[in-house]
DNA sequence: GGTTGACCTCAAGTTGACTTGAATTCGTAT
DNA sequence: ATACGAATTCAAGTCAACTTGAGGTCAACC
């Protein structure tokens, strides 16, 4: 029912139309066919948008995220590699809670520089998670 | 006491050579001084990089960390934007945690198309927090 | 039936964060 | 003292994710 068309879509998720079009030109989303010229949207793509800028705030590319949504039904990965990514998620969560404390003890601490503030050190010390380079990305070759 | 050559500060932190002369660049971290033409490091270096790679799995610019981090020492924002910064990062915790459940469902739902699944629907519900557009980024003009 | 305004396409431009390459300069081991 | 390898600079290239602009189309209102 009630198909929508772009401006509704633009609005409704407050993604400018330019990129609804972006998206659906690398087929991120796919549109329910055309009126005219004109594209006309499902309304769950609505949702599917929803979770497209969840996922991008999570640090997962746009192709990622193709990968993990169903655009317009088909793909659909499997149920280890959405665990996979689920844990991986976890582990970012656990970075932020790290960073997020940082933050306030280098806001609350009076130390004048925290490179000496012990607090400070311990809190960075023993991490691992190094280089954030190369992004959880879905490239795999032989399992 | 002992200041490190770039060669170190790659191995200690995985992050490649050129990747910290362009951070020295762009004045993100700074070199001791110079032996000859080579940068050598202040060994306090490597937690600011950590700090750095924790921020940008955050989301934060390199400018924006620039603004948040102090350097060489000097520039150190005031306490009420580090802590506003730490807000934003609760909420993008929840977001992550939202997204986390959202995969960990579909992994398990056995609902051929999610966009029925009612369990999918109430998680997409009522959220805020669209465009991730702007990420989080320090230009404010008058209070 | 003509003009408007929302939509279209396609190519090119932008920004952030780096990387790569060519040409050069050191410090150290032989 | 010379040669080697590691470090340097600087300009240019790359990639993702969009945005912008020029020029075209179409349905609808007057």
């Amino acid at each position: 029912m009630a198909l929508l068309d772009i401006s509704e879509v633009a609005k409704q998720t407050g993604l400018p139309a330019s990129t609804l079009r972006y998206y659906d030109d690398i087929g991120l989303i796919a549109s329910a066919g055309r009126k005219g010229l004109r594209r006309q949207f499902l309304p769950e793509v609505v949702a599917q948008l929803r979770l497209i800028s969840l996922g991008q705030t999570a640090g997962f590319s746009l192709t990622d995220m193709a990968q993990m949504l169903p655009a317009n039904g088909a793909p659909q990965v499997d149920r280890d590699t959405l665990h996979a990514r689920a844990d991986e998620i976890d582990r970012q969560i656990a970075d932020l809670r790290k960073l997020r404390d940082t933050l306030r003890h280098v806001a609350d601490c009076p130390a004048p520089s925290h490179l000496d503030c012990p607090t400070f050190q311990r809190m960075m010390a023993a991490s691992g998670r190094w280089a954030r380079r190369d992004k959880p990305s879905a490239k795999r070759s032989a399992p």
